[in-house]
DNA sequence: ATCGAATGATAGATAAAACTATCAAAAACA
DNA sequence: TGTTTTTGATAGTTTTATCTATCATTCGAT
C-alpha cells in the first residue's frame, strides 16, 4: 500500500515535510498534531501521507542526506584546484543547515542503521578530499581525517544557526567558516 | 516536603543522578524504569528522590552548569599571561563533556528559562577574556566572541565525543582543540 | 453539473510511559 | 533486640501521544 501515487500526492508529501522540518526545528518535541496543524492539514490526512512518526523522522532524515549528497557532488573536486573544494563544500554546505539540523538532534534517529550507513557513505568523498588535501600539504597531517571533518561540519553547523538567529549576516558566514577551520581565531 | 533530607540521601541522589547521565548518554530515550534499573533501585524509589522526568532533566542540566562553572572558575585570568586562560580552559573543560552532553542534545531542556540563564551566566566571564583577547591583539578582532566562544564549545564537545569513542586519546585532546582553535587544520 | 477521490472533523482505540498506592521485607539506628 | 525508616516489588491509575475508523463535505477532473 503505496501511499502517494500522483504527483500532486508527492508534491504534498513535499509540502508536509518541509513544514515538519520547519516546526520540528523551532519545537523539537511537537507532536504529530501540531505538525498536521502546522501543515494546515487535518491529522487524518498526514496520517495517509506517513506512516508513523519514527517513519516521518526516518524521512526527514534521509531527505536531508539526500540533498546535502546533492550539493556535494555538485562540487568539482579538481586536481589542480585542490585548496578551493572545502571552501567550495562551505558554501554550498552553509544554506543547508536546516537539513542537517535533525542529524545533530534527533535521538531516534541515532539508532537507525539506514542514516547511519547513508552518512557514512556521505562523508566518505569529503574524507578522500581531505586525505588528498594531507598529502599536498594544504592540510595539517597530525590531525585525523575524522577531526577535521567533524570540526567542517561544525563549524558550518554552528554558522547557520547564527545566520538563523540573526547574529550574523549570511554572505561572510561561508568565509567565516572558512577561515576559521584553515587558520583558527589567532590573529595574524 | 523537601525529598532529599539527611546526608546519606544526597550522596544517594548524586549516585542516582550520576547512573542516570551515564544511561542517558548511551541512551538518550531511556524511560524512568530503564534509568531506575541501571541504577539498581526500584522505580518507586526512584520517584520518591526525584519529582518527575522533567524535574530530573532540569537537575541534571544545572548540575551540569554547576560543575562546569567550578572547572571554569578554577582557570585564572591573569593580566600577564592572558594567552593561557583559554588553553587551560580547554584543559579542564574535555573531561566533562558527559556533564555538558544533555545541554546539546535534549530537547525538553530548550525550554528552560532557568538552564539558559544559567548557561548565559556561565559564558560570560569566558567572553570576557576572549574580548580581552582581542584587544591585545591576540584573537581575531573581525570575528565576534559569540562565534570565538561556540567555536571553542563545539571542538571541545567533538573532542570529548571521539575521546569517549576511543577515535581520540585522551592526553592529546586538548592540545588539539586548542591547536585547532587558534591556527585552524592549514599545514605550515 | 456530476462523479469519484481526497479531505477534515470527530470520536475513539491502542500503546507506552509517567506516576501513585500499598505492603511486606530489609536496613539503619539506638 | 526492638523501633523507625527506607526500600523494592507489584498492581493499578493517569496521562499523553500515536494511530484508526467513520462520514459528511469539498475538490478536481471531465
Amino acid at each position: 500500500m503505496n501511499h502517494p501515487r500522483s504527483a500532486i500526492k508527492e508534491a504534498r508529501l513535499r509540502a508536509i515535510l518541509d513544514a515538519a522540518t520547519e516546526l520540528l526545528i523551532q519545537k523539537p518535541t511537537a507532536s504529530l498534531n501540531e505538525i498536521a496543524e502546522y501543515a494546515g492539514i487535518g491529522i487524518a490526512t498526514l496520517h495517509r501521507y506517513i506512516e508513523s512518526r519514527e517513519q516521518l523522522m526516518l524521512q526527514l532524515g534521509l531527505r536531508a542526506l539526500q540533498v546535502v549528497g546533492e550539493s556535494m557532488r555538485q562540487i568539482p573536486l579538481d586536481e589542480e584546484k585542490l585548496e578551493d573544494y572545502i571552501p567550495a563544500l562551505i558554501e554550498a554546505l552553509i544554506p543547508l543547515g536546516d537539513k542537517i539540523y535533525f542529524l545533530t538532534h534527533d535521538a531516534t534517529l541515532y539508532y537507525s542503521e539506514e542514516i547511519i550507513a547513508a552518512e557514512h557513505k556521505l562523508k566518505e568523498p569529503v574524507c578522500y578530499a581531505i586525505r588528498l588535501l594531507q598529502e599536498k600539504g594544504i592540510v595539517r597531517q597530525d590531525m585525523s581525517v575524522d577531526w577535521v571533518w567533524n570540526a567542517l561540519y561544525m563549524l558550518v553547523f554552528i554558522a547557520w544557526q547564527q545566520v538563523q538567529d540573526g547574529r550574523l549576516a549570511k554572505r561572510p558566514a561561508a568565509q567565516l567558516v572558512t577561515d576559521t577551520l584553515f587558520h583558527g581565531v589567532s590573529a595574524r
